[in-house]
DNA sequence: AAAAAAT
């Protein structure tokens, strides 16, 4: 089968198929006729869904049969999180584009001003941006939107969860407010759909979320270790398992950077990426990364969603992300495009709570494997789903706020269990109470989207059901940075 | 006890 939809022209199919694509995924299958009849459409779709070719080929096909093929002004505009999720989408573009007489261009900061500036002014057709710097050349009447044609919302449920809300209608009164507009968010929170609403008119909407078919493969393991003894476990594994490539995710900038040197002293290259090293380093690192010159890397936040990197065969959690909706991006960066990938996390007991967390997001349990030689002093339990405090034993569900549950108690939850008995070091846990935990998801899903949460929406809704935690700690960093 | 994004 070759990759054909009806509606695209040839000269960006065969651009499509140069890449090796045969079939559309789900999400192009339904997005691509209804973005090409004009319509405007709000998607949930996961990371490895193709929804960058899913809203990049039927706005090239508009645009590629419109009058001004170099317009001055520009024609689509996509906003994205992240500067590398913004290089990407501009990489696909040029990729997808290169039989038409279209010019992208993706705009950020951390780079000089000068040289986009100047891509203005020779003209693009479809401007890839970050909120903050567009805003930027938006103030400085750098840009006009007069001939905008088409928005797009990349990552939508992201730009919320980093703060761009107030940035993003900034921009949006200053474009006309007859454009097509289109918003692609892996997740479907109560703020993204207020901001779908004021965005959107008619649109119509798309989930694949569900769709196994959309679902990559991936193999999802975890080992138990001691926290002191991470660094020498993964060195352990990348050896002894002879593994080629890994993207390893940790929680700091600090850390990633400790975690590179360790690495180093026991002679595996691997380099860190996150949000202190420069732009130049940053795209570097990850242009290495892709082709291979580098074989791994440590990544924070920067690196957890969007990021397309081609046959990833495996991602490492070197300790487990606070927001359980994290793990499933982080591992969203392997097993793309119907390949196969695994996901392992180093599980330490610091990372337990958040081991709750994920797996009641999950639904299910994670598989625990013990590695020779790193068997953790004080074994790790072997879930909470499996532990309901005292005081919540009789007729009440697995509840899935994960915010009290571990108070004080925690010690006792059969500690000693976790199976030091399993020669193969392998075990999958049993899920006995694995209806009770999917059905109090989906209730959660549910409050989430209905809006009747029991605490009230004060959280400009745009995560998941509790309250920033780092709030405090924010606006102290935030007020001295103001200072300095 | 954090990361990301404008300068």
């Amino acid at each position: 089968m070759t990759f054909s939809i009806s509606g695209l022209s040839e000269s960006i199919l065969s651009a499509v198929r140069e890449q090796g694509y045969n079939e559309p995924t789900p999400i192009q299958a339904q997005a691509i006729p209804a973005i090409l009849a004009g319509q405007d459409v709000i998607a949930e779709a996961q990371t490895g869904s193709g929804k960058t070719a899913a809203f990049l080929l039927p706005v090239l096909e508009q645009l590629s049969k419109g009058e001004t093929q170099k317009a001055k002004r520009i024609r689509a505009l996509v906003l994205a999180p992240t500067r590398e999720l913004a290089l990407q989408v501009n990489d696909a573009c040029r990729v997808y584009s290169q039989n038409l007489e279209l010019t992208s261009m993706a705009m950020f900061g951390g780079v000089d001003a000068e040289e986009q500036k100047q891509g203005l002014i020779d003209g693009v057709d479809v401007l890839i941006a970050t909120p903050g710097r567009l805003l930027d050349m938006i103030y400085q009447k750098a840009i006009r939107f007069d001939e905008l044609d088409v928005l797009i919302l990349d990552e939508a449920d992201r730009m919320l969860d980093m703060g761009f809300i107030s940035d993003i209608r900034k921009i949006l009164e200053r474009l006309p407010e007859q454009c097509q507009s289109l918003l692609f968010s892996a997740t479907m929170s109560d703020g993204v759909q207020q901001l779908a609403q004021t965005l959107t008119s008619d649109a119509v909407s798309f989930s694949v979320a569900d769709d196994p078919s959309a679902r990559p493969r991936i193999e999802q393991w975890l080992v138990t270790v001691d926290k002191d003894q991470k660094s020498a476990l993964l060195s352990h594994l990348i050896t002894d398992l002879q593994w080629q490539q890994a993207l390893i995710f940790i929680r700091t900038k600090h850390g990633a950077a400790k975690l590179a040197d360790q690495l180093a002293k026991r002679g595996i290259q691997a380099e860190a990426i996150h949000g202190d090293r420069s732009q130049a380093v940053r795209t570097q690192l990850l242009d290495d990364f892709r082709s291979g010159k580098l074989s791994f890397l440590i990544a924070t936040g920067v690196a957890a969603r969007g990021i397309d990197i081609d046959l990833l065969e495996r991602v490492v959690n070197y300790d487990l992300p606070d927001d359980s909706e994290d793990y499933i991006h982080r591992i969203g960066r392997t097993g793309r495009a119907g390949a196969s990938g695994q996901a392992i996390s180093l599980l330490s007991k610091d990372d337990f709570k958040r081991l709750c967390a994920i797996e009641s997001r999950l639904g299910h349990l994670l598989e625990r494997r013990e590695v020779e030689g790193f068997i953790p002093r004080k074994a790790v339990p072997v879930s909470i789903l499996n532990y309901v405090p005292k005081h919540k034993r009789e007729g009440n569900e697995a509840g899935t706020s994960g915010d009290d549950r571990n108070k004080g108690k925690r010690r006792s939850s059969g500690g000693s269990g976790a199976g030091k008995s399993n020669a193969g070091g392998r075990r999958h846990t049993g899920d006995k109470h694995g209806s009770g935990q999917k059905r109090a998801n989906r209730r959660s899903d549910q409050d989430r989207s209905k809006g009747t949460d029991r605490k009230p929406a004060v959280n400009s809704g745009n995560k998941t059901n509790n309250s920033d935690p780092w709030a405090a700690w924010n606006d102290k960093k935030d007020r001295k940075l103001d200072r300095s």
